[in-house]
This record gives C-alpha cells, structure tokens and sequence, in this order.
DNA sequence: AGTTGTCGAGACGGATCGTCTCGATAAGAA
DNA sequence: TTCTTATCGAGACGATCCGTCTCGACAACT
C-alpha cells in the first residue's frame, strides 16, 4: 500500500470528468463525525459511504484504507485551510509552553477530538506507512513550530545552548501525550506546568 | 462490557468440569503468535481458535473481546511467572536508568515482541475498560518499581527531595514510548541516554 | 449415579470487506 | 459539435468474520 501515489491530491489527467471538491469534503466530514461518533475500530467505509450520500467506490478510488481516510479526515477537520502559526512568544518560556499544553489538553477534553484523535493514534501504531504519513504531514510540521519556539528561547538564554532540539520537544511534550493515552496521570493546568517546569529544571537540579 | 468479571481467573463455581488450564495455555500462546505475525486489526477470534485447535465458544466464554485477550496473551507471554524483579541499583541513577530504557529498547527490536506489543496499544488506545485493565496489571506495577527506585535515589540524594515520582517517571520513560509508538527519534543507547541526562539535569539547567 | 460446567465442532444470520459492473454525467480534446 | 476519458452513485458478488446457539462427549464434584 503506497501513500502518496493515489493519494486524494493526486494531480489530474489532462482529459475527463474532473473530480468534485464537494464530495471529497463530504466524505472526509462525514468520516471525521463517523470515528468522532464510533472509533476507529467500528468505522466502516459502508457506513460513511451510506453516510455521506456517496458510492463505496468513490472512496476506495482515492483511499487506500480506513487509516489513509481517517488522517485526512483529521487533517482537514483540525487544521483547517490556515497556516499553523508560531507558537507563543512572551518572552517567558515556561509560561508559552504551559499555554500550548494547557490549549492541548483542552482539544483532548472534546469528546469528539479526543475519539478521532485516539482512532487516528490506534490505526498509526500499526501502519508504518501511515505512521509515516502522519509524521511528514503533521508532526514534523508541529515539531518545526515547537524547535523554532525552543531556538527562540536558546537565543534569548532561556535554554542551554547545547540542548538538542529534539530532546527538548520529546521531553516537554511527550508526558502529556502519553496521560493522554493511557488515560491516567495528572493532565491539569498545574499538572501541565509541573512537567513544563521539570523538565526545564530537571528532576536533580539541586543536588 | 465488564472486565474482571468474566475474566480468565474468575473463581470456579464449586461443581461440574474444572477449566483446563492447557486449553487457555493453548489459546493464548496461540494468540500471541498471531498478534505478532499479523498485527492487531488482521487478528481474529476464528483464526486464534483454529490454529490453537479449540472451538470459537471456549475464547468467547472467558474473553470478552479481542482486546482483552490480547492483553492476557502479552501479559502472559512477556511476564511470565517470575515475580518482576526490583529495577537495578548500582548507585549511579544515571546509569541505571539508561540500563532499563536500553533494555527496553531492545525488546521493541525483537519484531514478534514490537508487533504484539503495538496491537495491544492500538486496542488500549480506544477502549477505556481495556486501558484500566492494562494499567492495573501491567502498568503501575511498573511504575511501582521505578517510583521505589527513584524514591531510594532521593535517599541518596540524587534526585530533588521534592519532585512528583509520577512527574519523574513520565519526563524519563515517555520520551521513549514516543519514539517508538511514532517510529521517530533517536532510540540507540545514546539516544537513550541523553533523554536520561536531560530529564535529569534539566534543558536549562546552566542558565 | 446424578448434576453441573467445559470442551471441540460447526451451523446460523448478519455485517462488512474489497472488487466489479452499470448507466449517467461532466470536462477537455479533436 | 462530437468524441474520448474519468468520476459519480448504486448496488451485486463471493468471501470473511462477527457473536450466538446447539450438540454430544467428557470430567469433576456431590
């Protein structure tokens, strides 16, 4: 199964009926409410299909797989047309990055987010080539918001110049992801600042 | 759907046929092999009863779903009997630490071992019942050790008497799981090590 | 000897899979 | 315009798997 190939962007051939935006929308809305509603586990191509007005063939024709589906789906839903833009930039990092994760966990609080996001989750741990589609198409671009963030605040003397970039998303971010998972773990406002907080300071910073 | 109630120990009823034990030895082995040949999506109830030579009604009787067989068949599989030992006290937490995450890392390695492991996830992932389940068995008698070794390493005053275990264990453990759920990231020994350093001296340790 | 629960086997109706074909339609090419 | 090509909705198809149910054999305790 190659992602990218006939992927729904493929570019088109110089002849012939040409593809309808309005039913690509309807069919990556209706998916995102039907893993929103269901999970992924109990989506069906049959049911979006019936769903979203749309014969089966017409989704098989652009998507691989459900996991193909559902990351645009996902995709489209929470990015939306915009440009992510720059992360916060106060002046205080530990605040910016309390923010951003206070403004994560508040999406995870949306029963709807929460769901589609943990079927996308589910359907990347065991895709390697979604998984790899998902890491270009959405994390990397994150991780980049996130690295330019943290440059920021190396520059500003805010953060060890030495620190490499990405043990430094991995440390800050990964805690929070994997509460969020496993459902169990302090996912607070205070509960966010403390782990902002201690890997900033490190848990022996005083010895 | 309840588990623990109709799980695979309950307690036998005072008459008829005793459960064989070799029968559920049987199933579950043979559950682990497919998980870790075919991935979680690609297994079923009628392939695992099949191939282990027993009939679909005797899984059904004392497994729910797949997801909680899954689980007794990882948990079964990669526990097994031995009580799960203290983690490594060398006196250098540093050390130990990367000794347990290098270990870890190299079970992922073994693709049996990663596939079962990333299907029982993926099933965690969307199925609160599940993740308790997975958490009460598996997970905090984990995290048990390593909050009593990170408890004698403040003792010793190698770590800050005040800082959260839960926090602790979250900033040095979670990085890695990322890295491994999303398959980016650095995971080789020094890899490993260096989110060890960072989790302990902090990203702004020195400014 | 009687009772009770487990076991392997498989039938069952239903849901969904992914492929295939159909007739209608739209858009560029000749 | 006319022809060619691709998309669209609809649904038939054989297959797999779901979860439930029933059967006859068997084992363990009363």
């Amino acid at each position: 199964m190659r992602y990218g190939a006939r992927m729904p962007t493929a570019q088109q051939p110089s002849t012939g009926r040409r593809r309808n935006p309005a039913t690509r929308a309807a069919i990556l809305g209706t998916a995102f409410d039907v893993v929103a509603e269901l999970g992924y586990a109990r989506l069906t191509i049959e049911k979006v299909a019936a769903q979203a007005g749309v014969g089966k063939q017409t989704i098989y024709r652009w998507w691989p797989n459900k996991g193909a589906l559902v990351l645009d789906a996902v995709l489209e839903r929470s990015l939306g047309p915009g440009e992510p833009g720059d992360l916060p930039d106060s002046g205080d990092l530990e605040d910016d990055l309390t923010a951003v994760l206070v403004a994560t966990v508040e999406e995870f609080a949306d029963p709807a987010f929460d769901r589609a996001l943990r079927g996308l989750t589910a359907a990347i741990i065991e895709d390697p080539e979604l998984s790899q589609a998902y890491r270009e198409r959405l994390d990397e671009p994150m991780r980049d918001l996130k690295r330019r963030r943290l440059r920021r605040a190396q520059e500003a003397g805010q953060l060890d110049a030495d620190v490499d970039l990405d043990l430094a998303v991995d440390l800050i971010f990964a805690p929070v992801t994997r509460r969020w998972t496993e459902r169990s773990g302090d996912l607070t406002p205070d509960g966010v600042r403390a782990i902002v907080r201690g890997a900033l300071r490190g848990l022996a910073g005083s010895v």
